[in-house]
DNA sequence: CTGAAAGCGCTAACAA
DNA sequence: TTGTTAGCGCTTTCAG
């Protein structure tokens, strides 16, 4: 099964019959060799099928080349940013390494890992962090937040506007023709305050009467405000995010109540679920590449000591419309 | 922003009074330290809030105690598996590094940087990964995979009786009357074609008419099927996954088909979103935990060189019968 | 029970 | 352009 250890830098470089030094000099790229030596080293290392061996690599660097990120699994639009940051570190020449937040595992479990594998910064998807514990660790390295505020005036943020967001939503809504337009809520989770804020704020703007149902982020918590919402449904519901709509759709469509025929329907994040060819959810889109690229950018910035001008980056959010909204009756 | 370098053993060791040795022995464990001295250096440690460098001590370890584990992050059975070898590794005294498999990063890029990280071993729910390839993965370390077969000999293989889950399914779809069983298959997805057969051959030990529909391991799949069997719906319909029934689900249930009022359904996983609430789908359940826990017991044996009688574990699936499923008519 | 010393595979100054 | 030489922070013999 085992076989024998993998070839070493010292290895290729016996058998290119240069030093080692040599060879880390071209297997990184760096100038400081001759083509036809580089050519030869190449074509040794991976006749070798030499790979560098990161530990090592990672040890003996001065700077580390790796960003640590946290996110929780079972959250499509924490894939969707993971995703983005992969390229976008690679793009970059950065390395990425995840750390998981599940149930028996917290975020600072998940922050712990990474640390102790030395990344040169850190980006935080998975949900939020107790802030002395948050300020404290951005005290140790560069912390990057993604798609949510921080209280700390410590960390980077790079988010998108949730109250523009809400506003868009609602402005479509209103533009419709709709009028009871009602808010299932993230209770506590990420942006789930700045969200029912925009909405309440966007309302009044319209002088219509906000009503918020409690929610959170998950299908269930979008199905059991539908319940609540049955005995009087208002035209439109406008939800925390995607995954909330999704159940909430799915309780209005089984008891009956069409969308957007009955009622419209508006999520949040623009996740893959939203694309489905039957949902197609009207949803505000955060752009999770775009957030990514940013993110990964700020990290090498901030790695790289170059000038930054503001600590939070805060994108515009678009509407995306699909087809669960319609003018009202 | 940046601080001062984080406390070494050596540091940890001169406030202690003793050697950095003595201190390596104490971090990790070992027997080899007097009680006294446990504590204080114990003591010395958090005071300074020591934690060891992972890079170093992958590098200087004989053995490396790293699992390597690559997935895909937009499937809610992979986070389930991943959750589970959190939890088993740490019990273990192994950790866990993830690699994840995106669009623009297939499997084979997923595993050699789990390669670079040097793993001891390497668990993959990921897709699959061609043969020939695998097989020289195997020989460098052990390989396990995960919640499906494999061809190579050289892997161990962690996975669920696909045939016999599938005969469970038909055989209470039969219990309860019906006669009309149609599967949506999983095209070329993992564990597909087993389940196709396995579903055919319960089939035939009824004396019922197979009737399979393409399909795939996605909610959109579900739903493509459904349109499919819309003109003739059979009284039931097996699907190769959960997500494949949630789109398959809510086709139906928009065109008026009720579930499980006209037609019975069945999904296959057990993930997450089969228990919600609002959907209470009848499946064929994995156990993702003990999955996990296994296959963490797999790698562990082999890296330990301890005797393993089967190269491929078969658990028994179950069935949950949730609220999917009734009788016919 | 404790300490000294030799690496692990690589990077990065510095010489040649 | 190339080679030499120190480490990076830890584990692990091997003596004391």
């Amino acid at each position: 099964m085992n076989a024998s250890r993998p070839p070493t830098l010292e290895d290729v470089a016996a058998r290119a019959g240069v030093s080692r030094a040599l060879v880390s000099i071209v297997v990184r790229g760096v100038p400081g060799a001759s083509e036809p030596t580089r050519q030869r080293v190449l074509e040794v290392a991976d006749e070798l099928g030499y790979r560098p061996d990161s530990r090592a690599r990672l040890l003996a660097g001065r700077r580390s080349r790796l960003l640590g990120v946290t996110l929780a699994l079972d959250h499509p639009f924490h894939a969707d940013l993971a995703e983005g940051l992969y390229s976008a570190a690679e793009r970059h020449g950065y390395e990425v390494v995840l750390s998981a937040v599940t149930r028996d595992r917290n975020s600072r479990r998940a922050i712990d890992t990474l640390l102790d594998y030395r990344c040169a910064a850190a980006l935080l998807i998975g949900p939020p962090v107790r802030e002395p514990w948050l300020s404290a660790l951005a005290e140790r390295l560069p912390v990057i937040v993604l798609g949510q505020r921080s209280r700390s005036r410590a960390v980077d943020v790079i988010r998108t506007a949730d109250e523009a967001g809400m506003r868009l939503a609602v402005d479509h809504l209103v533009a419709l023709g709709h009028g009871e337009i009602a808010h299932v809520d993230g209770a506590r989770g990420p942006g789930a305050a700045a969200r029912r804020g925009g909405y309440r704020s966007a309302m009044r703007r319209h002088d219509l009467t906000p009503r918020v149902v409690a929610g959170g982020p998950a299908e269930e918590d979008g199905a059991a405000a539908a319940r609540a919402l049955h005995t009087a449904p208002p035209t439109a519901v406008l939800t925390y995010n995607d995954r909330c709509a999704v159940g909430l759709l799915d309780v209005f469509v089984r008891s009956g109540i069409a969308v957007p025929g009955t009622v419209s329907v508006v999520g949040y994040d623009d996740s893959q679920v939203a694309r489905l060819p039957y949902l197609r959810l009207t949803t505000v889109s955060q752009d999770a590449a775009q957030l990514a690229t940013l993110a990964v950018r700020r990290a090498v910035a901030r790695l790289e000591h170059e000038p930054v001008s503001e600590r939070e980056l805060v994108l515009t959010p678009h509407l995306v419309v699909r087809g669960t909204t319609a003018p009202p009756r």
